[in-house]
DNA sequence: CTGGCTGCAAAGACTTTGCAAGGCT
DNA sequence: AGCCTTGCAAAGTCTTTGCAGCCAG
């Protein structure tokens, strides 16, 4: 379990003067221990499973809270939405599986070409950037 | 209004032998004279402006199967959903303003590095992939 | 003609919200 | 103790679906 980085995140709730209930703590495990995307069923599912049982709306509320604090980003994937915790030193796109739906995160982001071309092409003044990759993980090839 | 790329879009549906009606139609043109990306409530409202008026479920269900066809794209932008015309030579990425929702189409595309180090880190077989840029509009930024 | 497309209305999935009770600090 | 957070239930939004009737080919 990462513990140094659920209470990293722990510790800037507290200074931004939230709560820590055993909701907000729990998610913040789940996410921590992931490198997986995931829903909010998935994320109450985990949370259920920790023994932490709490309703669908405590958890929505929480990802917004979390969301508006910056630590965690809200993803749109096509006809899901998905949640991940932000890691402040690097950022990470994702390798999405149109059949298991499973995720794995790639090292590589387009963002300084991407920011030349916008400045050279338009007067956009860009803030952030979503990239996904959608295919077939390793073990759905097989499967096929 | 730009015939030419409604009209070769209805071609390929009559091969594939869908049928054309009014509906469909303009979703077409409708698709075809914008280069923003529209929601299901823009195309419907956009439909009754051209004096075709259609149910909702119509649209969801044109939207649909021309997304079956590889003709339009779905796109999952945070808390809305996006539809465009595919381009069969290019495809373009969209800076999408915060403020106002606007969509413009810019010129770049990842692709080929995203591809390379995606084989170079992973198993994963890319199919398609999604890039959106989030900022403010040349508009919105004067209006602050 | 005739099967695919549409309208309608209802259901379904997901998310938000108001209020009272409970628990974190 | 005070007030933020949660549970509950209801409402809201968006999307899908079954069925009957219509229309493009």
């Amino acid at each position: 379990m990462n513990q140094a980085k659920t209470q990293a995140v722990i510790n800037k709730l507290k200074k931004k003067g939230e709560r820590i209930t055993p909701a907000r703590k729990g998610i913040l495990e789940i996410l921590s221990d992931t490198d997986q995307l995931l829903n909010v069923a998935e994320i109450y599912d985990a949370l259920r499973k920790k023994g932490v049982v709490v309703n669908y709306s405590t958890v929505y509320r929480t990802l917004d809270n979390f969301s508006k604090h910056g630590l965690v980003e809200k993803l749109a994937i096509v006809d899901e939405t998905k949640y991940k915790l932000l890691e402040q030193q690097a950022h990470f796109h994702h390798l999405i599986c149109k059949k298991c739906h499973s995720t794995q995160p790639i090292n590589y982001c387009p963002y300084d070409e991407l920011q030349e071309v916008i400045k050279t092409q338009t007067k956009f003044l860009p803030v952030e950037h979503r990239l996904e990759i959608y295919g077939y993980c390793e073990a759905c090839q097989k499967k096929k």
